[in-house]
DNA sequence: CCATAACGAGAGCGGTGCTCTTGCTTTCGA
DNA sequence: TCGAAAGCAAGAGCACCGCTCTCGTTATGG
């Protein structure tokens, strides 16, 4: 038992080594990663990595997940401590921001385009669904204490889907919150990927902090934070 | 002359088709297309298709051109037309995101994470500014005929930026509305990325239209289109 | 103690981007 | 008009890739 937990403990290590290699290599080469290059660089054979991943997309995966759960963490730190409820959503929404900056590449395996032939297995969506599920909690707390604007509710297929939604993960959440919440999360992701693919170059080249805390304000006031 | 002008005939014709061959591996294979695969389509060497593109990454330079302007041209021909500044704003908006959906790589290409060791050229620079040009110019019509609603006018960093990017390309729009212009064109991006990519998978899977037309809805709003 | 399972290394398969050389054809200028 | 020059296609080849298989070795557990 405790001599199978050194076999496994070994394991376990090597697999973390093999990901930690892995994510220097993202640093560098971005998305098409070598198996054989971090294999290299661990001075082992390229056929001995398969004894821990399966294949590349594997390996892929455990690093996507690891991102999804690094950008979740960075965002319940900043939206953790006592704070207004616009204060808590922008400090949340521009720690998402500093972690993309910080990790560009790993930014771009979770929220850029999929790679081609790849499917994200089932064990991604759980943590992939920490950064919206923190937004929407910041948005049902402002709610449920009566916090948030009086606005025009939503109505329709739309309307109707995003209810359902709201039902299972913020219950009593009016649509029109979620709606809201979801707009703010689709938002983010598409200033930061403008801001990290390039979309900004030669219109938005100095105060790109700026820019960025303009859209979410905008959308913390749609949604009627304070 | 009419001679040599067989020779460039014959060799823009050649170009279109390997672009046209390349295109048609896009759609089923994604950005890691195989210049050899579309030399074995059309019958010739691998070699032979160098003398055309000095290399797989000039071929998709050339395939992100064309994605660019053929999104431009869709979402220009949507605008055109009489209609209201807010219908003007849907129309454009919505013919982008069937565009994309009817192309799905393409706008992966152009819209999704950068390929690692690719560095865009100048020559994308033009076309890739068709679509925002459009959406601001909408907005200037808009303003320059009085029918923009009033809006508190932001300041700082960001502003004064937007107010030099502004009389490059609408002179007379003041910040706060090529500031609203930009942040439905980065919006867009969004949502339509994460339409694509798959971030509503399990959230939005009925009324993706809906979800969009919400977005563009609360953008139009935000500028203050009617 | 020993069968078994995990492990690492190496060879190998088919694929990739890209280069270089070798012939052939077309173009163009003296 | 004719020969040099340029364009073109093909093939071989290089170094790399993901992945599989085999083969010794080593550790594990009944």
């Amino acid at each position: 038992m405790s001599a199978s937990g050194v076999r496994a403990r070994v394991r376990a290590e090597m697999t973390e080594e093999i990901k930690a290699v892995a994510k220097r290599h993202l640093v560098t080469d971005g998305a098409n990663l070598s198996l054989r290059a971090v294999a290299r660089d661990m001075g082992m054979a390229s056929s001995a990595v398969y004894r821990y991943f399966a294949s590349r997309d594997e390996l892929l995966t455990a690093l996507i997940i690891d991102a999804y759960n690094s950008v979740g963490e960075a965002a319940e730190r900043a939206a953790a401590g006592e704070a207004s409820d616009l204060e808590r959503f922008l400090r949340t929404t521009h720690a998402v921001r500093e972690w993309a900056l910080a990790h560009p590449h790993e930014w771009a395996l979770i929220y850029g385009s999929p790679v081609p032939g790849y499917e994200a297995p089932q064990d991604t969506i759980g943590p992939a669904t920490r950064v919206i599920l923190l937004i929407a909690g910041i948005v049902r707390d402002a709610h449920a204490a009566g916090r948030t604007a009086e606005r025009e509710p939503i109505s329709g297929g739309y309307a109707d889907e995003l209810a359902a939604v709201a039902d299972q993960f913020t219950p009593g959440t009016p649509p029109r919150l979620v709606a809201a919440a979801l707009s703010a999360f689709i938002h983010l992701g598409g200033a930061i990927s403008a801001e990290l693919f390039g979309q900004l170059k030669n219109s938005v080249d100095h105060d790109r902090r700026g820019f960025f805390d303009y859209q979410m304000r905008g959308e913390a006031d749609r949604i009627g934070l304070t």
